[in-house]
DNA sequence: AATACGTCCAACCGCGCAGCT
DNA sequence: GAGCTGCGCGGTTGGACGTAT
């Protein structure tokens, strides 16, 4: 059993012109999107559903914020690299208008020469099997010390923000990119003063983590759930512990 | 001015997950 | 439970563009 290829002979791949932005856009503001393979169709794009897909939420959509990333935003792609790896889905949630692929872009051509200014802002290109590999491995935080002084400054000033602002409230976004690990409704459920509907497998997987910290069987590299285990300093500790006492505040309401 | 090198970004690729049958 | 399909994700790439020599 072989997957059928998502796009087929004669559809067009490449730079999207401006005509096929606009059909794209027309057709979306008009019908919406609610099958994205079998939207180019019936737009009349040569396109195969996912490159249309990706063309909206990347490019097109109107809420995207475009332009270059301001110093807070670059902070707190930084802090929140800190706490969930390469979930990129996960951190564009909280810079709104704002998309995975920019982030992700912006960190490796930026960001990453902040954080860790010993390797190369491009790695030596390596043929791969196509990227595909969005195992847990790939989500691993990058743990990295600065080498500078004024690295370091801003690797502090992230880090210490990152408690300071436990308060993710001001995350809350419209972009429906969004991971499944913390879904729309986990988006703004750090707020200080309640936790609205939040989705619970990323409280499992939060409470799992509470456990694994606890324990002395550390699960192994590679475990499901290490991307949600950062490199832990004095200051981490701080935010994380104000982040389970949350988890357990809400364990007490569950059980009333 | 020409060339080499580095950077940036839009787009592609393949895979995992979830939902449906 | 197995198979199929669509969606979403993260990794990677190609080429345009900018800068240095």
């Amino acid at each position: 059993m072989v997957r059928a290829p998502c796009c087929g002979i004669g559809v067009k791949k490449g730079p999207w012109s401006p005509e096929e932005d606009e059909t794209l856009v027309g057709y979306i503001q008009r019908y919406g999107h609610g099958n994205w393979r079998a939207l180019p169709k019936q737009a009349g794009l040569l396109r195969c559903g996912k490159s249309c897909r990706l063309r909206w939420m990347n490019y097109l959509r109107p809420d995207i914020k475009r332009g270059t990333f301001s110093h807070e935003e670059q902070e707190t792609v930084i802090r929140l690299h800190e706490t969930f790896g390469n979930r990129w889905s996960a951190i564009a949630a909280s810079l709104p208008g704002r998309t995975d692929n920019e982030i992700k872009n912006v960190w490796h051509s930026h960001l990453k020469k902040l954080v860790s200014p010993n390797t190369s802002s491009r790695e030596p290109k390596k043929k791969t099997n196509g990227g595909g590999s969005r195992s847990k491995k790939a989500s691993e935080p990058i743990t990295t010390q600065p080498d500078t002084d004024s690295e370091n400054a801003l690797f502090v000033s992230a880090a210490s923000q990152a408690q300071s602002n436990s308060d993710f409230s001001s995350c809350a976004t419209d972009s429906p990119t969004v991971s499944r690990g913390i879904s729309d409704d986990a988006r703004g459920s750090f707020s200080s003063d309640a936790f609205p509907e939040i989705d619970e497998s990323f409280w499992l997987d939060a409470l799992s983590m509470d456990e694994s910290a606890a324990s002395v069987d550390l699960p192994p590299v590679g475990d499901e759930h290490s991307d949600l285990l950062v490199s832990f300093d004095s200051d981490d500790m701080v935010f994380w512990l104000t982040f389970l006492e949350g988890v357990e505040d809400l364990q007490e309401l569950s059980r009333i």
